[in-house]
DNA sequence: TATAATTTGAAAATGGTTTTCATTTTCAAA
DNA sequence: TTTGAAAATGAAAACCATTTTCAAATTATA
């Protein structure tokens, strides 16, 4: 790929992802876009969204309810850091925890399973949603 | 619910689930059911297999790739149980590691996220698949 | 029996995602 | 500047896994 420049749709595309807490679907993505006064083709979105997939910047979320995608510049983080869904409010958080990479080494060695940590995501309570869970 | 019979196709879906390794998708069951002899129309599966989730008697997994069901009587699992979906082969793959509940109970005490650990499911490669890249 | 309730499955509908393809845009060479 | 090849766009069509519909079959209850 040596593609040297950016099309509106791609700039689009990407600042307005890089703008959502939470993620988005891409149909919503589609409507803001076109909200905002730079609409772009859904055609369109899902490619740019797969793209940005594949170069490690954004997460696709495909669960049950539909598919998500979330910015995240997973290209800079390491083996310590995760996903967590929460099932009260929605909201997607990003944790960093080395325990996790030990695990994965613990996983590695002792039970012959390789994990891919660019995927993982559990889903429970964030953080606030915890605190008032136990107040 | 006070239904207390199961019908032949109740008893065949379950029974083909139960017996399948790394789980399968509602196709391949109807496929495996209709080859065994004990055919059963393809709605009837999707709807037998929902309500096995829905009885905690099988995962749900959705991801890109399709949806597979994966049988596991999950109701007696504890902390220590996570799934793996290889991205090589496909299957799904049962783990228990007591290191995860310690991940977990690392989660919630220093970084207050509460875990599910009923859903979840990592990605990367199964034993067997290691084993090969390794070769 | 008779009757109500449940289950089944073929066919049709659904809806999110991908493919197609004519058109537009961009890059690089002349 | 042209010019032509390559890449990107997006509306429309295709795709396809899943769900819904509904008439027929099965089973429970009276």
């Amino acid at each position: 790929m040596s593609v040297t420049y950016m099309t509106r749709q791609q700039k689009a595309v990407l600042s307005c992802i890089e703008n959502i807490h939470g993620g988005a679907g891409a149909a919503e993505l589609a409507e803001r876009l076109r909200a905002s006064g730079e609409s772009v083709g859904l055609t369109t979105v899902y490619r740019q969204l797969e793209k940005l997939h594949e170069q490690g910047l954004v997460h696709k979320i495909v669960t049950d309810g539909g598919t998500r995608y979330q910015f995240c510049d997973c290209r800079h983080h390491g083996n310590d850091c995760f996903l967590i869904k929460c099932e009260q409010c929605g909201c997607v958080e990003h944790v960093d925890c080395a325990h996790l990479g030990e695990l994965y080494g613990h996983l590695a060695q002792e039970h012959h399973f390789r994990i891919n940590p660019r995927r993982t995501l559990f889903y429970g309570l964030c953080q606030s949603c915890t605190q008032e869970a136990d107040a």
